[in-house]
DNA sequence: AACTCGGGGCA
DNA sequence: TGCCCAGAGTT
C-alpha cells in the first residue's frame, strides 16, 4: 500500500500529464449539471454533453421537463444508453426540485441522493462541481487507478475508496483530485490498455510492476 | 454480490 | 461484430 508521500508524488504527475484536468460536463447551472450527471452513467461524456446541450436549447428549468410526455423526453435523449430509466428519473426529478426545493437544486449531498436516479458518484459532483463543497466523486477510472496503484485495497467497496481517499488527501485538493484521477484513467491508465510502459507512477505502481513483469516473461 | 438497463463509439 | 462506457436501483 502507498504511503501518503508516494500517494501526493502520484497525484502531482496526473497533474503534470493531465495540467488541462476539469470537469467536462457541461455545468453552466446546477440543474443543467444534474441532468448531465444522470444521463452520463455508463456513456461517453462527448456523446452526453452533445445531447444535453441539444436538451437544454428546447427545456430550460425543471417544469418544461414535465410538462411533456414521457415518451417525447425518451425520444429527445434516445441516442443515449439506458435512455427509458434515465427520462423518467429525470421527469420524477424535475418535480422533486420544482415541488420540494422550489426549482433549486439543493447543495446538500444527502438531499440529492434522495432524487431517483442521483447516487453518491453524482451527488458527489453535483455539490463539488456546482457548489464548491469539497467531495471526491468516486466513478470507474477513480476506482480503477486507485485499486491499481495501491492506495486501497481490491476488495473495497466505491464508498470504501472513497472514505480512504478523503482521509489520505487535504481536504482543499479534493476537487482536482478526482478530475486528475478521472483524466489519467480514462486517457492513460485505461481499462483494457494501461501505458504502464511510458507511465510516470511505474515504480510505485502495484499493478503496473505486476504487468510489467508478466509482459516481459512472454 | 450479481443482475439489468442500452445506444453509440471504437478496434 | 464484439466489447466497453463520468452508475443506480432492485433482488
Amino acid at each position: 500500500m502507498l504511503n501518503n508521500t508516494q500517494i501526493r508524488y502520484c497525484l502531482d504527475e496526473m497533474g503534470k500529464l493531465f495540467p488541462e484536468a476539469h470537469c467536462e460536463l457541461n455545468h453552466s447551472n446546477p440543474f443543467e449539471l444534474v441532468v448531465a450527471v444522470v444521463l452520463s452513467a455508463q456513456c461517453t461524456d462527448a456523446l452526453v454533453n452533445k445531447v444535453t446541450k441539444n436538451l437544454f436549447q428546447k427545456y430550460k428549468k425543471p417544469e418544461d421537463f414535465i410538462a411533456v410526455p414521457l415518451s417525447e423526453l425518451e425520444n429527445d435523449i434516445r441516442s443515449i444508453g439506458l435512455y427509458r430509466n434515465k427520462a423518467k428519473n429525470i421527469q420524477k426529478l424535475s418535480q422533486i426540485i420544482l415541488e420540494k426545493y422550489n426549482g433549486m437544486v439543493p447543495n446538500d449531498r444527502d438531499l440529492l441522493t434522495e432524487l431517483p436516479g442521483v447516487g453518491r458518484k453524482t451527488a458527489n459532483v453535483v455539490v463539488s462541481v456546482a457548489y464548491g463543497v469539497p467531495a471526491i466523486a468516486v466513478d470507474t477510472h477513480v476506482e480503477r487507478v486507485s485499486k491499481r496503484l495501491g492506495i486501497c485495497r481490491w476488495k473495497d467497496s466505491v464508498l470504501e475508496v472513497e472514505k480512504t481517499l478523503m482521509r489520505r488527501i487535504p481536504e482543499d485538493e479534493w476537487s482536482i483530485t478526482h478530475h486528475r484521477m478521472i483524466f489519467f484513467g480514462r486517457y492513460h491508465c485505461k481499462a483494457q490498455s494501461p501505458k504502464c510502459e511510458v507511465c510516470p507512477l511505474l515504480l510505485l505502481c502495484r499493478e503496473g510492476k505486476k504487468r510489467m513483469k508478466a509482459a516481459g516473461k512472454k
